[in-house]
DNA sequence: CGTCTATTTGAATGTACTCAAAAGCGGTGG
DNA sequence: CCACCGCTTTTGAGTACATTCAAATAGACG
């Protein structure tokens, strides 16, 4: 737990009590890679906290194409906000990429949880702004980047989950084809030729 | 002002002191069509709910190209979340596409009212959750789409913006080149030839 | 009516994709 | 310890989607 205690205290001030009070709503929970936590058409009623582990959160179009929205791992959140928000059928699905430990909170614990402490509603204001803030940046990439200017972009930006994903993921991730982020590489690595 | 208490009201619920005092934080100001409002380099230290008009929010690659992040019509917000909330160097250019009212506040005016009503803070987590769907979508569309599925999906997405906005800027925001947006458009009409 | 801007058309080019096959790599069992 | 299996990555060839640059056309405004 103490990782998620550090995580809140970095970004609001509350007392020892108020963090005990938050931290108690969360329920730890343990997944195996490769397990879903969520599939589209389901209703997600979870939010979780990454302690351990990876997970890939995607998008599955109606000719089974897989689309990576985004890679959470320890500290990040994983849900279908659209979902959980508005009790709604999900879009995404989410899977574990590694053996993962997390925290979750259901939508009635969650409001509880406003209720008794707000400050925690500015914690997710502030999380929620700094989402938005990277989700603007990846649409501004994914419009007006090159291939290879994704994946370098992507390496530089997430240096921790580059080495943890594999080729097809990453592929992707960035929207390429995992040949030709294949072929990238090996111009990357070899200018001339 | 009504439009900016309507707004509210449909989100928070909230007494009418409470929302006399939220509306008496903003500032009503007019722009002019193809004034900025904000320019990458500037600290932004404004957040805008527009009132009236049209704005259009854009990135400037060191190129000089043009990516429409997303167009700001009546009852949405204008702002460099990033630059606002850190006092960091807006990455983003903010420019009126038509003659514009809108209602300003600074960051001090803005922490302050979230101290004396705290509910504008989940107010504002709902709306920056309801940006990040949005965001999460745009990703999507732009990643795993073809072309025509993204101007398709912009014109049954934002009905109401379509009609207002160019061609060259419908093309920076679905990230194609005008020209090509043209010869989509004739096919669309003219699927055969 | 002329000027300025926005849109369309044409031709050549390039970036990234698809499909098919080969090569590499890690684990497991004999 | 090596052989085999499954999975990931790489290579090759042909193709499609979208771009660039240049020029023509259409629209809007004074």
């Amino acid at each position: 737990m103490e990782i998620f205690k550090e995580y809140i205290k970095k970004r609001i001030s509350v007392t020892d009590e108020q963090l005990e009070l938050i931290t108690s709503s969360y329920t730890p929970t343990t997944v195996k890679r490769k397990n879903f936590v969520l599939r589209a058409g389901e209703i997600c009623n979870f939010e979780g906290f990454v302690k351990k582990g990876s997970f890939k959160i995607f998008y599955l179009t109606p000719n089974g194409e897989e689309h990576i929205l985004y890679f959470a791992i320890e500290e990040w959140w994983i849900s279908d906000i659209a979902s959980f928000n508005d009790q709604e059928p999900a879009q995404l699905y989410i899977q574990a990429l590694e053996d993962a430990e997390i925290l979750v909170i259901s939508r009635e614990q969650k409001e509880r949880l406003f209720h008794n402490c707000p400050q925690v509603e500015r914690l997710f204001r502030i999380m929620s702004q700094r989402s938005q803030v990277a989700s603007q940046h990846r649409i501004i990439a994914a419009l007006g980047f090159t291939a290879q200017e994704r994946y370098l972009d992507f390496i530089k930006r997430y240096p921790k989950i580059y080495p943890r994903i594999s080729n097809l993921q990453l592929a992707s991730y960035i929207g390429v084809s995992q040949e030709f982020l294949s072929r990238m590489k090996r111009q990357i690595l070899k200018p001339n030729k």
